[in-house]
DNA sequence: ATAGCATATTCGTTATTTCGAATATATGAT
DNA sequence: ATCATATATTCGAAATAACGAATATGCTAT
């Protein structure tokens, strides 16, 4: 039970562990989009932006619908979105801890003068 | 900027991408504890939990502490027990959804009787 | 039928992850 | 000093992930 949601938990993070598919999820969350336009997006090989939405498709984050010749795109719960702003939440206090600590660290040593040089 | 914060997302998601690694983090949203105790609750070997908890301390999710003997771990930002929260969320739509499919199904097929035979 | 697009898949290579067994390190107790 | 306890690290093997190049598939238009 708790087993197999840490199980399921695992999974959508394992898929969501590359910056690419970070991306891919992220521009998504604008609304439906097709292959071509989101590897407009990416900077990476074709191949490798097909690799990265099979990784999504295979973990059910992303749906997609075929029309004439191409292929749309869409998320299949925009719940991820919230795990990412979460995320970017997170990130900032991270970001800000090691802020304050740097500030500290040039307060001790010098009283002041918040320089770059040691 | 942009993709430094999605490679900090993916950093973070991999580091979450395996169950016993979301079990840890899982156990120490309750506060504070030592390896032995969180091996205690993990069923893998003492080996393997102390690489999971390296991998934890890599990527700053957890941090610890040293008290003689022991070795004392807890999270570094709670807010990670947050995202955890909505995964399970996530996997709770996302089961509603599989569960409202398979009853559509059934209706559909049979006009009632939900019988788990074809 | 042929050609051209959009997209997916396969293949080979390289890198990374995971695990248990064995070993190392540090602390505390005798 | 020796030993036990708690924890971490190293090693080798097996599995998995990532990438680009090449190729395949499936539409659409001619």
């Amino acid at each position: 039970m708790q087993s197999q949601l840490r199980k399921f938990k695992a999974a959508i993070f394992q898929a969501l562990s590359h910056p690419t598919r970070i991306a891919i999820v992220e521009i998504l969350s604008e609304g439906e989009m097709s292959a071509g336009a989101i590897l407009e997006r990416l900077a990476v090989e074709q191949a490798n932006a097909s690799q990265h939405l099979a990784v999504l498709r295979a973990s059910h984050i992303v749906v997609n619908r075929k029309e004439g010749n191409q292929v749309f795109y869409s998320l299949k719960n925009h719940r991820l979105v919230d795990v990412l702003s979460l995320m970017r939440l997170y990130f900032m206090e991270e970001l800000n801890e090691s802020v304050e600590m740097l500030a500290e660290i040039n307060q001790q040593s010098t009283g002041s003068a918040p320089k770059t040089d040691s």
